[in-house]
RNA sequence: GGGCGCUUAGCUCAGCUGGUUCAGAGCGUCUGCCUUACAAGCAGAGGGUCGGCGGUUCGAAUCCGUCAGCGCCCACCA
């Protein structure tokens, strides 16, 4: 029989078998229903994205959380969709239409979205296939794409509506500006990098000095050449000189007094500006004085504002040199530092070149430094936002696992700053504002519905369609992935519908921490501000994946494992147990292929104690006392671990939960559990097993595949089906798994076990220290105790004895070990070394006597036992007792054998 | 420059509101086994003065302070 089944488990020939039976019996679907409801988005990958160990995790996590759930009797719905993605979406599209030679300008709008629209048919939806090879139980009925028509039609209902109360507005800002991408940003889309740059000192000369004689002062700085006196005004970008209006000091500043009131001369371009005064300015950073370039500068922008100064802008938007720079006219704003930088050297107008580490903005997407631009967009007043969205995470409605983000989160709402919500893309949702011929715009969810409100603004009633001209803008990718909880059910487009009401609140989020501001919080925002409730309950924040030395998964690094030829190479069970070992919450997790070999193997040992189960011939025997024990003990011990796992489970402790049924396989199971029961060989020729012990074996492993089922869905499936010899249709995914704590003479029997255990290990460890073979059958001897019956008959057959004898002194030829207090001996004849046997003992009497001296002291203090809790002094008196009677017991054996 | 977190066996981590023989797990290591479920396995063993210093306490890996190292987030010194 045996010989039917491969030794080895192959994931190959499951896996995929199964999905399909999952898929065809609609096992993931949900319908809203009277069962508790457990709803979990999926945070929407890009829709051309591919599968990365980033995703293994996180959908790993999900999925298990699911199937947990679905098992626990609840109504699981899992909803799947993908992400617009658009700013790399429209990267990659830009790319693939270089590489065919199309430049996107020569497009029109309508033809670069057929072009993308093609690219994200032809690649979308690839990483949902992959998370069906993962084993993810999504319903995917429910598949949504952040574009599609429901989707879309929320995003601009939500929009209108914004502006409507006045949230949303348009006007010209100082914003980050992408070169590359030709877009702006919000804030949160500029990441800091560290780069070596050099800070310029560069020369500014008075204006109008001839004859002027500047007296030396107390504290001033003053600097001349043989062309005259000037300034020094140190910059990391001197390109951006021609945008100079002026230079400012800081008026407390004593070295720079001589500079008040002067005007200089901007070195190259010539222009005379004004030396101006703001307390904005450090004393300490450079020489004091700051060139003020409003077009190009935050810090600079606030100053001109504040001064009425003009504003130059110097740049394209692409960043190279725009004709109002006067000079290096089309070249390359890094390009123009080198040139103007050597421009100005030799034309000594370089004071010097200091090295200087610095932090750049640079793009999320395209990496490029961001160029702070003064230009029109649209944007989300926050303010509201985030007052509604702060308290429930502080006072825990929304539960943040682990915790520590909830400061993160405060600190960002505290600081919150309006949202740059509109993009100069086209791939997106594209702004519903319509701008009337002679002026002004309006905004309407619909082209028909805003020629309504034009004709009614301008009082024209002769307005045509195409006399209105919609905004060319799209908006940000997360203005819509924030509505993701409301939107997949649809909560925007038909309030209170159905689905809205049974499954939002969704139970728990699980992403990643550095999307907590993206997303997360603009989540909490929109829920309260549409639903008037929470997007979710628990927010799960897994670590980064990294490899083992602790780097980022990249691809420049080429560390990043493919998770599909994981799973080729290891099953998806195994990969997932093996992502889900080292993955603590909010830990970033260490990642090694060869944890998923463990995975792997953890398949084979279940695979093996299945082969072995099943291969026993079941007859109307009586049971042993060892199987009667086995059965009693295991049971209690499922209820036991059971308990422990719905803990874990909630507190989100995944990894743990994970070890438990792991060690509650592979050791209570297989190496006690399964020992315990099988039956022997008589003559080289298997004994049946009786019925009674069988049948609680497959109950029990019933049970353990239920347990294990979250994590490892597939080969589970497998041998449930073959267990329990179910009808067609049935799943293990559909069973439910309740389970009672163990009550108190259960508690006994766990505790015994656990001493008997001892004392067969104790029994094993001779047998290694004397080199004495599996085979050979020897005597255990108690002394003065007991043990007897089934307790007996358990450990004769885990230890190999042929007699326990209860004995009042024990055999002076033996070898004893300690379990609590009670010794046991295995007589070994001549085998025994009872120098070395001596010595050891003595050794024990040595550390338990000073161990025993550490208890007197503390007995002795009077402190202690006044002060400490009678159950911890009692506690102390029993460790003295104890230790004093292992002590005689040593001294005893020492006696014997000398 | 602020804020947060981490530092426990070779590695990755548990250790909750201080007290079940001066600490646990998985992996790795070592030893012995091809024992008729599994060598991707079985049995056994070794391994840590809980980052340093100081304090509170009868008692601290666990609380407080401080120093050191690492990491993350935020921030407009050009």
């Amino acid at each position: 029989m045996m010989s039917e089944l491969a030794t080895k488990y192959n994931p190959a020939e499951v896996e995929g078998k199964w999905y399909q039976y999952w898929l065809d019996n609609k096992l993931f679907s949900s319908k809203p229903d009277g069962r508790e409801p457990y709803t979990v988005v999926i945070p929407p990958p890009n829709v051309t994205g591919v599968l990365h160990m980033g995703h293994v995790l996180n959908e790993t996590i999900q999925d298990i959380l699911v199937r947990h759930a679905r098992m626990q009797g609840k109504n699981a719905c899992w909803v799947p969709g993908t992400d617009h993605a658009s700013i790399a979406t429209e990267a990659k599209v830009v790319n693939r239409l270089a590489e065919q030679g199309i430049k996107k300008t020569d497009l029109t709008r309508e033809e670069f979205l057929k072009h993308a629209w093609a690219w994200t048919e032809e690649h979308g939806g690839i990483i949902l296939k992959q998370l069906r090879t993962l084993g993810c139980s999504c319903d995917w009925d429910r598949t949504a794409f952040t574009m599609d028509e429901k989707r879309s039609e929320s995003v601009i209902k939500v929009f209108c509506d914004l502006y409507r109360k006045g949230l949303i507005y348009r006007g010209v800002r100082m914003v980050n500006w992408d070169p590359k991408a030709l877009t702006a940003l919000s804030d949160e889309e500029v990441i800091y990098k560290e780069e070596h740059t050099k800070l310029y000192y560069m020369k500014y000369y008075l204006a109008e000095q001839e004859g002027m004689d500047i007296p030396a002062q107390e504290g001033n700085v003053i600097h001349r050449d043989e062309r005259g006196y000037y300034a020094v005004v140190a910059t990391t970008r001197p390109e951006t000189i021609m945008g100079d209006v002026a230079v400012c000091i800081n008026p407390n500043d004593p070295k720079n007094q001589w500079l008040k009131g002067k005007k200089v001369i901007v070195p190259m371009v010539n222009r005379t500006v004004p030396i101006i005064e703001d307390e904005y300015v450090e004393i300490e950073f450079g020489t004091g004085c700051l060139k003020v370039t409003p077009a190009h500068d935050v810090n600079d922008y606030m100053l001109g504002e504040k001064y009425n100064l003009e504003s130059i802008d110097v740049f394209n938007p692409d960043g190279t040199l725009s004709p109002a720079a006067g000079l290096y006219i089309g070249m390359d704003r890094f390009d123009c530092r080198k040139q103007i930088a050597r421009d100005m050297q030799e034309a000594g107008l370089m004071e010097k070149v200091e090295d200087y580490d610095n932090k750049i903005g640079c793009s999320e997407r395209t990496g490029v430094p961001i160029e702070p631009r003064l230009s029109m967009q649209w944007f989300l007043k926050m303010e509201h936002l985030a007052e509604i969205a702060l308290a429930p995470v502080m006072n825990d409605d929304i539960q943040f696992y682990p915790t520590k983000y909830k400061n993160t989160y405060r600190h960002w709402l505290e600081n919150i700053k309006d949202w740059c919500i509109s993009r100069q893309l086209w791939w997106g949702h594209r702004i519903p504002a319509y701008y009337l011929p002679e002026g002004g715009y309006v905004v309407a969810e619909t082209a028909e519905k805003a020629l309504e409100m034009a004709r009614e603004k301008t009082g024209n009633p002769a307005l045509r369609p195409e006399d209105l001209r919609q905004d060319e803008d799209a908006l940000d990718t997360w203005f819509s992935s924030w509505l993701w909880p409301i939107s997949l059910f649809d909560g925007i487009n038909n309030p209170g519908n159905e689905e809205i009401k049974y499954y939002y609140p969704t139970a728990d989020l699980v992403t990643g921490p550095d999307i907590i501001f993206f997303w997360v919080a603009r989540m909490i925002m929109a829920g309260y501000e549409y639903e008037g409730k929470m997007p979710f309950r628990n927010v799960y924040f897994t670590g980064i994946v990294r490899d083992k030395l602790g780097r980022k998964m990249s691809k420049s690094l080429g560390n990043s494992p493919d998770p599909l030829d994981l799973i080729a190479r290891f099953g998806a069970d195994g990969v997932r147990v093996g992502m889900m070992l080292c993955a603590p919450a909010g830990n970033d997790i260490l990642f090694d292929e060869s944890l998923c070999e463990q995975g792997r193997n953890f398949c084979n040992k279940i695979w093996n104690a299945f082969r072995l189960v099943k291969g026993w011939q079941v007859a109307d025997t009586e049971q042993t006392g060892a199987a009667f024990l086995a059965v009693t003990w295991f049971d209690a011990k499922l209820k036991d671990a059971n308990a422990e796992l719905s803990d874990l489970f909630s507190k989100y402790r995944l990894s743990e939960a994970l070890m438990v049924v792991y060690k509650l396989f592979w050791d209570e199971f297989s190496s006690w559990y399964l020992e315990m029961v099988k039956p022997a060989y008589i003559n080289g020729e298997a004994q049946p097993i009786d019925r009674k012990t069988y049948n609680a074996t497959l109950r029990f492993f019933d049970v353990l595949l239920k347990m294990l089922h979250p994590f490892m869905p597939f080969i589970t499936e497998e041998l449930w089906q073959h267990i329990m010899d179910r009808h067609d249709g049935e799943s293990i995914m559909r069973e439910s798994l309740q389970l009672d704590a163990p009550n108190a003479d259960e508690l006994i029997v766990l505790k015994n076990v656990e001493d008997i255990k001892l004392v067969v290990s104790g029994v094993r460890t001779v047998r290694t220290q004397k080199n004495i073979a599996p085979k050979e059958k020897l005597t255990l001897q108690v002394v003065g105790a007991s043990l007897r019956g089934k307790y007996g008959d358990a450990v004769m057959k885990m230890a190999n004895l042929e007699a326990i004898n209860e004995v009042k002194e024990k055999d002076a030829s033996a070898q004893t070990f300690l379990v609590g207090t009670t010794e046991y001996a295995v007589p070994l004849g001549n085998l025994i070394d009872a120098e070395a046997e001596i010595k050891k003992a003595e050794a024990e009497i040595q550390r338990l006597e000073g161990f025993m001296a550490g208890i007197q002291k503390k007995l002795a203090n009077e402190r202690f036992v006044q002060n400490a809790p009678a159950q911890v002094v009692e506690l102390e008196r029993k460790k003295l007792a104890d230790a004093e009677s292992k002590i005689t017991a040593l001294r005893e054996t020492v006696a014997a054998l000398k």
